[in-house]
DNA sequence: ACTTGCGCAGTTGTAGGATGACCGTATGAT
DNA sequence: ATCATACGGTCATCCTACAACTGCGCAAGT
């Protein structure tokens, strides 16, 4: 009694895949907060898996708040409020307005980062911004090389603003991107490999060394600007800061 | 054969109990990440609960990206970096310091949204916010009412930046320091009630309706440091800001 | 000696059924 | 009419069995 056939079709494992079409339908508002969910068993009917998948599905999206189960009554799906994590949607990400946003968000994250990180490094944090930057410009000009080499450079701009938040924020926000844009080059390999402006962070870390928080910052964002616009995203209405 | 000893004690559901307990081993550094779990099995065993019952405590970390199972090999943890979620330990909210930096982060993305908000809410934006204010100010003075009102007055805000994740990350926040400060004043009933200062916010809103993105930004951050004094946090090291 | 193929043991993935705990409601006695 | 009880539905947990996959060793063939 093996693997019986299923409605959705895909390669990863039984309980994601109930987990995101769950997940997508409280998204897309066709179960509203509040309401209360199919049992267990009407779910492993409709999805034509064993009630175990379906509950390590529902354990996924009840450890996110999505929903509430109690027992003896049944699962409730709760206000997107009141979630307990925070989780983005890859497949939102391939919408050129989904990316704009989410870059903007970057942008203030980091801009504040640098700021912060300026009015507050240590020589040793210098140190590891110093070595990404090496990493960047040095012999591992490998593409996959350079970008991990980006994000290193950024997340020790991060962890050097003492503020663990801000390190994970970022770090999290970093690397949804990085993965989209991974994901949209396999799929569209015309697209050109994103080449890494070693002078916009030289300039970063010019500022970071002179400790000059403000200027820090000024670079930081018109550095994320730029690199929204090297892979087709532009930020139109710019982020209106103290200039 | 049901409900059988088991090693960890607690209230809640067993699989979160076990999810919890790993997720701090691999926090802790007790599992570095590239090492392998314990089997499934053992894991069981160790716990001292069914297979099934870690099956959904690793499906929810695997949810978040902290693990990674492979089928016939073994379940891996991963880098901190490459999480798929954010989540926040409350539990480390309760050291003054953490709750400093959330505050912090708080800071940042709520002045962006407000100098945002500012340059781009609608007439209809600008009623939702209006609406939150009133329901501050009105008769609705029971604290719990009062800090809703105050949530929504935030959130209402970060809508009106039009970035959806800009929401999604001022919401989370928020909730997260509102639980804690909820926890914080149960378990030590003499710290007073919150009360919200209606004057910072209704200034707030004066900004905002004047489409005034600086006066808006810097209303807001003066309103966040206000607040944050207010639960007994200070946010010392200023964000230095263009004033 | 080297390669190839096969089988075996270990591990995760899934199925299915059984039982306990809990909730809401209907039923029946007072 | 009120209250206690019984009952069905639902989630929580457990168990067992099997499929799918991996890695490794061993044996046969070259």
């Amino acid at each position: 009694m093996k693997q019986r056939s299923s409605i959705i079709g895909s390669v990863e494992a039984l309980p994601h895949r109930v987990a995101s079409h769950l997940s997508r339908e409280i998204e897309g508002g066709d179960i509203i907060p509040g309401a209360r969910l199919p049992t267990e068993s009407q779910l492993a009917d409709k999805f034509g898996v064993s009630r175990n998948v379906v509950r390590e599905a529902i354990a996924q999206l009840r450890a996110d708040g999505m929903i509430e189960a109690r027992q003896g009554i049944g699962a409730f799906v709760m206000a997107p409020e009141q979630r307990t994590a925070i989780r983005i949607d890859r497949e939102a990400l391939k919408d050129q307005r989904n990316m704009e946003q989410l870059f903007e968000l970057r942008s203030i994250l980091e801009t504040e980062s640098a700021t912060l990180a300026a009015a507050r490094c240590a020589s040793d944090d210098l140190d590891a911004i110093n070595a990404a930057l090496d990493r960047m410009g040095g012999e591992e000009r490998w593409e996959d090389g350079s970008i991990e080499a980006d994000l290193l450079f950024h997340r020790a701009i991060a962890r050097a603003t003492g503020n663990s938040y801000i390190y994970t924020f970022i770090s999290f926000v970093c690397e949804q991107i990085r993965q989209s844009i991974h994901y949209a080059r396999l799929t569209n390999p015309l697209h050109d490999l994103v080449e890494v402006n070693v002078a916009e962070h030289v300039r970063i870390y010019d500022e970071l060394a002179a400790h000059d928080p403000q200027a820090a910052g000024e670079a930081m964002r018109r550095h994320i600007e730029g690199a929204a616009a090297r892979v087709g995203v532009e930020l139109t209405a710019k982020l209106n800061r103290g200039k």
